[in-house]
DNA sequence: CCGCATCCGTTACGATACTG
DNA sequence: CAGTATCGTAACGGATGCGG
């Protein structure tokens, strides 16, 4: 269920980031927690990408093990719960904000309709 | 080989940034590139996270073809070649610098052999 | 209903052997 | 040395089931 070890290839700092969210999911995971203030499960499922069930449960009981997200009301039932970042995962948000930057800039003359994030 | 058609997911720049390096490999070989100065395919095979050959070739056929690194003599034989990054690809290091610092700050927790770069 | 878990076909990865 | 071919394995992705 997500909580499986993860490997880490190396000590290299950014190889162990990807080693965390370096998967074509997990980024906009908290893409959607930093940007458009997702919540819950169906609101995640909701995202135009379409990540499917397993994939999704799977990453968010991944982060929640690493402390990028967590619960909450980590003791009330899982129909009333929510997701929220922690301060590990609000601290992508430059990252998260410098691909947006550079998707729009270099990424333009092979797909013409990305668009601008607000 | 590697060029084949990138299926956009959304219009969303993060997404699509994803798309195209959002996955294990292609930010390491970029990282080689930008901050060990990485340059020949047997090269890039001696990075401590030991990228298999067959793989190295799709994602260097696949930054290639999107204009995120180039040949240094397209004319040459392979043998006689190398890599280096386009201005595209080199406008990824702050967000590679981003990532490192990320990790070396909210990672340590779990994985304490990260490193500094340098 | 909502939040998952399970099943299962398909795709991607990864190790190794091999070729020009 | 720079790749390609092959093939076993792991991850993905869609459908569906099921408990609270």
């Amino acid at each position: 269920m997500g909580d499986e070890k993860i490997h880490w290839r190396s000590g290299c700092p950014i190889s162990s980031a990807l080693d965390v969210v370096g998967d074509r999911w997990t980024i906009l995971i908290i893409r959607d927690l930093i940007i458009y203030g997702t919540r819950t499960y169906s609101e995640f499922l909701d995202s135009p990408e379409k990540i499917s069930t397993n994939i999704l449960a799977d990453r968010l009981s991944l982060l929640t093990s690493l402390k990028l997200i967590e619960r909450t009301q980590p003791e009330a039932a899982a129909r009333n719960n929510a997701f929220r970042l922690t301060k590990s995962g609000a601290a992508l948000r430059p990252v998260l904000l410098g691909l947006g930057k550079w998707s729009h800039t270099h990424l333009k003359p092979f797909h013409a309709d990305i668009v601008k994030i607000h």
